[in-house]
DNA sequence: GTCTATACCGTGATAGAC
DNA sequence: GTCTATCACGGTATAGAC
């Protein structure tokens, strides 16, 4: 899919209100309002608030799926391969902040399709990321423990990075990825 | 506040609705029809639809008040005060499933004096379980971290438990307690 | 305490002038 | 590519009968 400069405005616009107040808290005068134009307007460059939805949120689901597709054959260790799916997520959460909140909070408002791929998705991601736990475990790098819940323990810290990430944007990534990768995978106690 | 059994029927109602499709994607048409009466009806019992949501979520919120006041100034170590703190995350989860939820998502859509009502709550309970972390750092219990990365870590798991548990509702409240014990404080890794 | 009827407003979206 | 004007719809909420 093509996007014109101004249709990528918008989007990006839209992703910076659809995080601050939600999809649905968002009207279409909101946007053209934040972009100096009147409401009609907008739908000289894109057809309806859902395919605006739609693109914020496919764009970095499929970022996801690309990173995991790419690391989970590799021939490293299971804590290699969480390292890099952990940097991932934080590459992605300085570099996508708004449109990450989108995905996180308003992915449920998708239209049918888009929906559907979404899902198809996020489902191929954590299965991926749920086997590399499994080996981990399996082959000692890891500890016994309910592997549903551990996927949890680190997915539910990695998606809302950005809420954190939002109000601190002076930390150097490096810094952010060494505390994280010590606090999901290491803990905290001495 | 005095909550008279139907009104007590309709919040607890509008709280599965708002977790499931978010606050504003819910109509009093859609509540009403949940509870097989009339949108008009609904006003007999409640005066506006930001009124529920404020009972929905402060109700939730005093709960982490309380715990987190009664907690904090008592004589125990740091990691038994983070150990009481996620036993009460994980009991508000698994009894208040659904308030939890829109307390998460939609709290930015409290009328103004409910809103900074939870704010001043919230604010209070972070910098209470920060004072816990920095505390467990100094006295050699806790790792030397950035703190308030670590307190992201903890919260950003807990908040978002009910996510996992709305899908997993027949694991026992122990088994979840010592699990998550174990991945918050002690991590993953062998 | 629930109903019908209705007021009033904001919504997403379209038509057509410029 | 933006505008004004407008539409059909659904939103929250109220009035008043029963």
């Amino acid at each position: 899919m093509k996007l014109t400069r101004r249709k990528l405005e918008i989007v990006a616009t839209a992703a910076k209100l659809f995080r601050k107040k939600g999809y649905n808290a968002v009207s279409m005068r909101d946007l053209a309002q934040a972009l100096e134009i009147k409401a009609a307007s907008l739908y000289n460059h894109i057809n309806s608030k859902q395919e605006i939805l739609g693109i914020i949120i496919l764009d970095v689901a499929e970022n996801f799926t690309q990173h995991m597709n790419s690391v989970s054959p590799e021939n490293i260790s299971s804590i290699k391969k969480l390292e890099s799916v952990i940097e991932n997520h934080i590459q992605i959460t300085i570099e996508k902040t708004d449109a990450l909140a989108c995905l996180n909070n308003d992915w449920m408002h998708l239209e049918k399709l888009d929906l559907e791929n979404y899902l198809m998705m996020r489902n191929t991601y954590e299965a991926k990321m749920r086997n590399i736990i499994e080996q981990g475990i399996q082959q000692k790098e890891l500890q016994e423990r309910n592997i549903d819940l551990v996927l949890f323990s680190l997915l539910s810290t990695l998606r809302t990075l950005h809420l954190w990430y939002s109000k601190n944007k002076e930390v150097s990534p490096q810094l952010l990825f060494e505390e994280m990768k010590q606090n999901l995978l290491h803990g905290i106690i001495r």
